[in-house]
DNA sequence: AGATTGATCCAT
DNA sequence: TGGATCAATCTG
């Protein structure tokens, strides 16, 4: 949560193949905890969700609809499920909104998934000392959570200012 | 608005 | 083993 709101105005660094690409991320949504029902992890402990349950800076990438991956990082301490997904980012300019196309521009996939974020190999987190004002940062509803009750209704989403939302509806 | 797409999960 | 579900995107 807290991270979540830190994490807007860092950098995610993705090295591939002799090239490197940084975009300052734009918006993140937060899933915290085995009582929220918008995570994953809230239906119990599977093979798929396991990583949500171990230590922090590990990311999360997941298929979803068949065709997407998303890429989140683990954030809370072990035996405690909680990840913020990366919905979208800035790459030179140009901004990549949704957590698909992001996946797509970085070239990230399943084999990216429970990767260690935090020893600068391949796909990490950056902080380039932007400045982030806290009123530069709304907090919004979550998307594509509808089915999760009340939990589908926390302001759990944080995007920057100035940055026009092109994914989906709602703001 | 509708189709697409496949991993995952749980009930047969 | 089969069917429902899904943290999305594109096309019309």
């Amino acid at each position: 949560m807290q991270v979540a709101r830190s994490l807007i105005g860092k950098f995610l660094v993705r090295s591939c193949n002799g090239r490197e690409l940084a975009g300052k991320i734009v918006e993140v949504e937060a899933y915290v905890g085995p009582q929220d029902k918008a995570c994953h992890a809230s239906k119990g402990r599977t093979a798929r969700t396991d990583v949500l349950f171990g230590p922090p800076g590990i990311s999360y990438v997941y298929l979803i609809y068949g065709m997407y991956y998303c890429l989140n990082v683990v954030t809370e301490r072990t035996e405690f499920p909680a990840a913020v997904l990366i919905r979208a980012i800035e790459i030179e300019g140009e901004l990549i909104d949704g957590p698909g196309r992001l996946c797509r521009a970085m070239q990230i996939d399943r084999s990216l998934n429970r990767w260690n974020m935090t020893d600068g190999n391949q796909l990490w987190f950056e902080d380039r000392s932007v400045v982030v004002q806290k009123s530069d940062v709304g907090a919004f509803t979550r998307i594509g959570v509808d089915y999760a009750g009340k939990w589908a209704q926390k302001p759990w989403r944080f995007r920057l200012n100035g940055a026009e939302c092109k994914s989906r509806k709602r703001s």
